[in-house]
DNA sequence: CACTTGACCTGTCCGC
DNA sequence: TGCGGACAGGTCAAGT
């Protein structure tokens, strides 16, 4: 799913979207995919409003007014979508992506007090939302290992090497999407920060050199904040909480080019396998 | 521990 | 047109 560059441009929406917003009423369709108790949204949910929406590396952070939080992870095909009272006309862009919600693929739905409403839909369901104290969250399994953000202001390439010193044995490829090494990288922008670094994705990490991690870092930080700033990239069913796509794939250089020229050196393009991932590569500039 | 692979699901696309 | 298999933005729990 959704990349950090997905779901902060999920988060940015619904800040502006929902905050100050009440919620009237929760409905499910499957306790795997919102695995709370009737009390505990009945106590903690209804009638609570919105305070805050944050987000550390994939994970979506919905705060409560009664100081619980839902916390929330698309995976591969979840989305957000924000519907207000005034609803897409006819031949407006956004029909044809949220069409009429809840639909098939809608796993989760908050109505507010104004009417509005926030759709969950995950078409693979291996997404999922719960709700749990505020103060709780830095405590859970997965705040407690994921690595630090890629794009914080204070992360510095000397960080960013050392983050891979324990996954010495391992491809780049595998190491770099390890959430527990650095937080937010997935296929997409681990694929195209490796062509701009110029590593083979299969390279084992403890062969790159201190410059080519330092380079790594620096194409790595260069394609998520351009990603950011086009509101992501849109392959199959991201969109972001409006229900609209986002426009990186537009400046992608080799993620889903396979066949098509490398930008660089004009080279065809190959997609591979690496760490059980399928893999684009420019076999000229990205050799082991 | 570090590392790899399969499982979790549904939908779509591609070859026969 | 139908059917089987591979594959899809991500984690996890197992296995070695």
């Amino acid at each position: 799913m959704p990349e950090l560059p997905e779901v902060e441009t999920v988060r940015r929406g619904l800040h502006q979207l929902i905050i100050g917003k009440a919620v009237r009423t929760e409905t499910h369709d499957t306790e795997k995919g919102f695995p709370n108790s009737v009390h505990d949204v009945n106590t903690f949910l209804i009638g609570s409003t919105i305070i805050d929406v944050r987000r550390r590396a994939k994970v979506l952070m919905i705060d409560l007014s009664t100081n619980y939080s839902l916390l929330i992870h698309l995976k591969m095909t979840g989305q957000l979508v924000f519907v207000g009272e005034t609803r897409f006309g006819a031949g407006h862009p956004n029909d044809s992506l949220i069409h009429d919600l809840p639909d098939k693929s809608t796993r989760v739905t908050l109505a507010f007090n104004d009417n509005s409403k926030l759709f969950f839909n995950d078409q693979r369901k291996f997404g999922w939302m719960r709700l749990m104290p505020t103060v709780e969250i830095p405590n859970i399994d997965f705040m407690q290992k994921v690595g630090p953000e890629p794009l914080a202001d204070d992360f510095t390439p000397q960080q960013f090497m050392q983050r891979f010193a324990r996954r010495a044995k391992t491809s780049i490829k595998a190491a770099i999407l390890d959430q527990s090494v650095i937080a937010g990288v997935g296929n997409i922008y681990a694929d195209e920060s490796l062509w701009g670094a110029k590593i083979h994705p299969s390279r084992l990490v403890g062969s790159l050199s201190e410059q080519e991690f330092s380079t790594l870092y620096t194409e790595l930080r260069t394609v998520m904040n351009l990603a950011v700033e086009k509101g992501g990239s849109s392959n199959h069913t991201y969109v972001n909480a409006e229900g609209k796509k986002g426009s990186y794939m537009n400046f992608a250089r080799v993620f889903r080019r396979e066949g098509l020229a490398c930008p660089r050196c004009g080279t065809t393009i190959e997609k591979i396998r690496v760490a059980g991932r399928g893999t684009h590569i420019c076999p000229h500039c990205q050799h082991l």
